[in-house]
DNA sequence: AAACGATTGACGTGCCGCTGACAACTGGTT
DNA sequence: AACCAGTTGTCAGCGGCACGTCAATCGTTT
């Protein structure tokens, strides 16, 4: 079976657009141009993922994300935005796992955008069931606790920050292998992050001082010049 | 549906002329003539291709790609430069798949690099879809990981720099295959490389450090004496 | 205001890759 | 066999740039 999607978009050409693209693509569409009828076919159907016109008729966009995300807050949603000020608004909501693409738009785009939720969805959900997610993990010669933002060595406990946990996450996520950089950047920062790349020599640095015996010479925490970093695991 | 192609450059003539080229050849183009709306362009639209001048008001041309490449290290980028200075930061990026076309400049030959890139970048698609790209492939006696940028042999682990993991690429994909030492520098190094022929053969004396029992007695990296290079599988 | 995390700039350091000098080698010529 | 010109191996050193580090700043929270 396909991957099924929910197409909610009221203007009615843009929404025979994006069912063809969507199904050359390999996708099962559930289109419609409402959102009341989008509530009912989330709720008959489940779909994958959710594109979601935020302007339409009887419930808007967020109404509509509203309700879902009261029974659900796994599933992707991603929302087709016509103004600057409905963007504030989407970013407001703070809602993780979701994104947004303006008006007018391309294919190529939105194809991609599509995409990249449903790898992090797939992510997601794939972490969650393999270990029923316990609070603890451990890194190196230590235990993280996620609950507790912090990091127990022999007989220390220090605090995590949130930059510093997740940075933890994405190395335990992908043991001895290289992470470059930009991706680093983009798992724990944020796809539109302006900011330089020091600032993730920081919290390595940073990482080091609580997760190395000898920060000086690491050896969890591996530098690869000119690409990124590495976890060795003990 | 139109291929499409980004065009950023400030030059409001030299921008209109591109435009008219391009739509010509039958491209989409999406002009812009500053780095902030490119990169929002770019994000609407994911164009097949951009073209990025290096001067450009608020975000320069290598901001715009530091940028992209965060998201997407795929979509081939031509950047149009005007100084020496500039073309050396460009070939300085090392980022692969990306050319560049220095001011002035024909017509036919911006063309020409554009669709060069083109086939290049479909080549790169179609050949990551065909073999899903496994980490690991076996070199001699060693084996060779991809994520890890390191080689295994016997009970030792050594890493591998970013040079070193390309040539061996090239080795592994022609087995037993003389190839030449421009083709070598082509492949590794990009298409215009002024450096001596002493820097492959120091990466070569090192790559058989790490492959060979006896590197004094190369088995598996062979030199052809007047030609290139061959590796013999074992 | 104080505390904290995040970010940035400035500066020092180390590594990778490059190069020049010279030795060793190869293939061809005499 | 000896020789020679061109090519390759090896070593040591250099330079640029990526990275490590410290400290100052900014924004947010309490």
């Amino acid at each position: 079976m396909n991957p099924t999607l929910l197409i909610a978009e009221d203007d009615d050409a843009l929404r025979d657009g994006l069912k063809d693209l969507f199904e050359a693509e390999g996708y099962d569409v559930l289109p419609t141009g409402n959102g009341r009828t989008a509530l009912e076919l989330w709720r008959q159907y489940r779909p994958l993922l959710i594109v979601l016109d935020v302007m339409m008729p009887e419930l808007n966009g967020f109404e509509v994300c509203q309700q879902i995300r009261r029974e659900d807050n796994q599933t992707p949603i991603l929302f087709l935005t016509a103004k600057a000020q409905e963007i504030d608004q989407v970013v407001g909501l703070k809602l993780g796992g979701d994104d947004y693409v303006t008006k007018p738009f391309g294919m190529q785009a939105l194809l991609a955008r599509v995409e990249a939720l449903q790898r992090r969805a797939a992510r997601a959900r794939a972490g969650a069931d393999a270990d029923a997610m316990p609070d603890e993990f451990s890194f190196g010669k230590s235990v993280v606790s996620r609950k507790r933002h912090q990091i127990s060595r022999a007989d220390t406990t220090v605090p995590l920050t949130l930059r510093e946990l997740k940075l933890l996450e994405v190395f335990r996520e992908h043991p001895g292998e290289v992470i470059s950089r930009n991706r680093l950047l983009n798992e724990v920062w944020g796809i539109d992050y302006y900011g330089t790349t020091r600032t993730l020599d920081q919290h390595i640095v940073q990482l080091r001082k609580k997760v190395e015996t000898d920060p000086r010479h690491p050896v969890y925490l591996l530098t690869v010049h000119g690409v990124g970093y590495r976890y060795a695991p003990p």
